[in-house]
DNA sequence: TTGGTTGCAAACTTTTTGCAAGCGT
DNA sequence: ACGCTTGCAAAAAGTTTGCAACCAA
């Protein structure tokens, strides 16, 4: 069965951390659950919230967006174009991105584990694997 | 030694591509290996151009930009930021990006090489190692 | 001559910001 | 009441585009 209890745990977290549980949050956030557990635009997002309230601010988003960032609750990723995507509950995972035709694939973060280690190792940098995007060609496009 | 080979080999390929060899082309062209083999934005070119050339125009620089990365030979990374990253010249190679300071980290190619293999193998995914940046914390920055 | 290229200016997209009003605690 | 949040509008930043003039081949 569907709840919005995923949205209230992230509003206690938020209210945990001196944040304020506000409609505009919470309509973000079933905005964002409601869409699945997918990366997510900016901009699917402001549609997603404007579905519940037209009026709805793209400022507001994008604040509440960063504040989510800052809970640990979504991950930021670049992709190919100039937008930003979000990556939204449950596990983090890796992201590979088809540069030709945006497909993206959700991948175990495992599958990076060798390169973490290495480049700990080697130059101390701290990969986070969650906030990374692989990019390339799907199966569909080829490999060009 | 140094030449303007680099620039004249790549002018040639425009040439062959059936691209006209300009003034303008060779300027961004000697603009981009003149200030090294580096990972380099748009505004940095723009300004090594305009070192040469006051007047030179942004959109030029850009058209430049799409037309060598059509022939292969600069590969465009996406920072973390919304600012897009060219990288020209020499053998390509992988980049791992500070999210905090924004320092990039060259690597070799084959750091990922055990990732390339597993996202064919697995998803018949191709990735593109030298269209890819690594995303996390440089050892100054920790791992927060 | 032909058609790829450039200059210019203006548009576009995505994201950010200042500020006053509003609302959660 | 305190101060985090929101709405609004306008700006910022980066990149793209239409079009006429231009120039390499």
């Amino acid at each position: 069965m569907v709840t919005n209890s995923q949205a209230d745990v992230v509003l206690a977290q938020l209210r945990a951390d001196g944040g304020r549980v506000t409609r505009s949050r919470r309509i973000v956030l079933e905005a964002m659950f409601g869409l699945g557990d997918h990366h997510l635009t900016a901009a699917d997002i402001v549609q997603g919230v404007r579905a519940v309230d037209p009026t709805f601010h793209e400022s507001t988003v994008y604040r509440t967006l960063a504040r989510l960032e800052e809970l640990g609750v979504i991950a930021t990723l670049s992709s190919s174009d100039r937008t930003t995507t979000y990556h939204v509950g449950g596990h983090a995972h890796l992201h590979a991105s088809c540069d030709r035709c945006g497909a993206v694939l959700g991948l175990d973060l495992d599958v990076l584990a060798p390169v973490v280690d290495a480049l700990a190792a080697e130059h101390g940098f701290a990969v986070a694997a969650g906030r990374t995007v692989l990019h390339g060609r799907c199966r569909d496009c080829g490999d060009d």
